[in-house]
DNA sequence: AACGTTATGGACGAACCAGTCAAGAACCGA
DNA sequence: TCGGTTCTTGACTGGTTCGTCCATAACGTT
């Protein structure tokens, strides 16, 4: 009945997420998203408001995306659990390493920019965060039951502890630590969680 | 023989860290500065020479007492070394927690603000990094002539990752995480360390 | 094919902001 | 007291940016 739009909203998101993260919230320009999708600017503010509800999509779906990937790389039988801990961590360390350009994570560099003072980004930071430490609770459990990690250990304060761990990396990342003293802390952190007694 | 300053520099510069901290550098105005300070936009300008060169002085005193601080915090006597880790990092727990307004650190925030497009800033969060890491190394070392921490650790991999666990709450703590998980992801990191076998 | 509805794109308006400038003020040595 | 030097103030400039508006285009339905 009405004209369709030409533009994949995906798509979009897709690009203005690489401009959020590269450049920031506030130092990115509405123009610039517009150029690098090749919409106008009245597309942009009829399909999405405005910049900051853009950014709040944005966030959203990068949100989604990390705890999604990281739910596929932790997911799976006990008897691997441990295996897929360690590798995650590794896999961490090398993504941040790989990572010159230093954008580091658009979670970590959103809430740094925006959390003191729009508490939508705020709270989605928080669910995020909670969500990844579910994850990594729920593999520390399962190397539990695979007699991998120690039985009395307790798991929540490990997967807080092991939180920690990946997000310090990823700010030590952003101030530039070199590959090796990356791996080395991965090493170090799967080295100091409680193995059960041989 | 000329007219003296009206304003003392020093003070000029942590109201301005006050500025840049609370509202990060692209969205903080240098009239927001002027008037918090109550200097003309002039004076400023003659001072220190702009927006940008104003925040690298900001940057760099920050760094420098985040450093003295932590070195004040962990110098003393290999006796006491441990009890000086512990307190660290629990009091990096404590002040994470109390931040309400999830302002974070400004080395932190900064970094992660600029630190890839600005080479200066990006250098300033290595080298307090670094400082931090050899810091914190320099008392695990007395922790294991002290007979605290096993002699057959290696310093700098456990210096590493005490960093990273100590950054990662900072970075839990701007996402929310309530003081419960960070006083556990201190006492976890404690007892994750290596201690000499009985 | 005509019509109503929605998308498009670029010009426009208003606000904002970094940095400059000029006129005057304050100080100190002579 | 006077002159020279530096500081101060705030208005001004030039450029930038968010968001709006409107004439036009494209589509499906009748």
């Amino acid at each position: 009945m009405a004209r369709p739009r030409k533009f994949d909203e995906q798509q979009v998101l897709d690009t203005a997420r690489e401009r959020f993260w590269s450049g920031g919230y506030a130092a990115t320009r509405m123009e610039d998203i517009a150029e690098a999708t090749g919409l106008g600017k009245g597309s942009l503010y009829g399909a999405f408001g405005g910049k900051q509800k853009l950014f709040h999509r944005v966030f959203d779906d990068y949100c989604d995306s990390v705890v999604e990937a990281v739910s596929l790389q932790l997911g799976g039988s006990d008897a691997d659990a441990y295996a897929r801990l360690s590798a995650h961590v590794y896999a961490v360390a090398a993504a941040t390493a790989a990572d010159t350009a230093r954008r580091g994570c658009l979670l970590a560099k959103g809430a740094a920019e925006l959390a003191e003072h729009d508490e939508t980004v705020a709270k989605r930071a928080r669910a995020a965060m909670e969500s990844l430490q579910a994850l990594l609770e729920n593999d520390i459990a399962a190397c539990q039951r695979n007699g991998d990690i120690a039985a009395d250990a307790d798991t929540g304060k490990l997967a807080a502890l092991a939180l920690a761990v990946l997000r310090g990396m990823e700010a030590l990342g952003k101030a530039g630590a070199s590959e090796e003293t990356l791996t080395d802390i991965a090493s170090a952190a799967l080295a100091a969680l409680p193995r059960t007694a041989p």
